[in-house]
DNA sequence: CCGCTACGGATACAGAGTATCAAAAAGCGG
DNA sequence: CCGCTTTTTGATACTCTGTATCCGTAGCGG
């Protein structure tokens, strides 16, 4: 019932990858890959250290995240609000949806503008080498959500800014 | 030759938009006008700041530099390296193209993605409000530059990383 | 020219991330 | 299982961007 107790085949994938860069298996950094294999969205550097027993350090929380973010593990996303989050990432290009609403983040898999991205890059003269997308919206959940509500309070202005 | 003696179109445009949002024409307002008028490309609010004379407070320039961010007068942009920059917006929606080898920036007008975005995101059952798209890659320039430096050092591995 | 306010600059503060460093833990060879 | 070397750790201090406060000052409408 100790630390090993709850460990998620994903958290072991983390561990698995720190030890093929060569890094070493320590406590930290198996409560960090347990903490962030618990997450179920895009989630802060701070906000993950405060669901980290207190005697994890912060620059302890900061290095791990820069290794996983070097290993592709772990992907920093630019928030609408100017936030940097960090979510798991799929090894695969892909972009992010964000509902502004309740902030849950999902992927959207497969990149569909690389080929308009290079010929209207062409247009301007330049060699494309990457791009960073992140689309903003309401998701399913918070639409229906709004719609059930201007159900039952047709005077509700839901859509009104 | 004072102040006055160098005044730009746009800077007088910048102040042109503040009063017309009803902020007062002050000497630190003139001289940021003037600053940001005069850069080429993209820039930092602190870089912008060591461009000015030392009287103007640091507070002033964030101060100016939101209010012109609210008023679509500049919009701001990340850059690979995740360093928050500015730059002169144009009023209507479009993306950035940045030369990862010299670091000038240029607009690419229209949003070629907005069909495409559509679609893809009604997959997810969401209701697009916004995106960011910021792209990457190398300018006409510095591909020419060095095609050139190719030609004449045939060794040079110019494209290696 | 006066007086009301917005403004400016100094300063302190806040939040995210990094550098430093002594002490502790990992892993390895035996 | 033990000691040895190397990596890692957490505390702390620091850096960097940006914001809040506060009082003197300067704009500007009258």
């Amino acid at each position: 019932m100790t630390v090993a107790g709850a460990t998620s085949p994903l958290a072991k994938d983390i561990l698995q990858v720190l030890k093929g860069r060569g890094y070493r298996n320590t406590l930290p950094r198996r409560t960090l890959a347990l903490a962030i294999a618990k997450q179920k969205t895009h989630f802060t550097a701070e906000g993950l250290r405060r669901q980290l027993p207190p005697h994890v350090g912060r620059a302890t929380v900061y290095r791990v995240l820069k290794i996983l973010v070097e290993a592709d593990v772990l992907c920093r996303v630019m928030l609408e609000d100017d936030e940097l989050h960090y979510q798991l990432s799929h090894q695969d290009h892909h972009h992010h949806l964000h509902c502004v609403e309740c902030g849950q983040s999902q992927d959207m898999m497969g990149c569909f503008i690389e080929d308009a991205l290079a010929s209207a890059t062409a247009l301007h003269g330049f060699q494309l080498s990457g791009h960073r997308l992140e689309v903003y919206g309401r998701c399913r959940n918070c639409l229906q959500a709004a719609a059930a509500k201007a159900r039952s309070h047709r005077d509700d202005s839901v859509y009104a800014r």
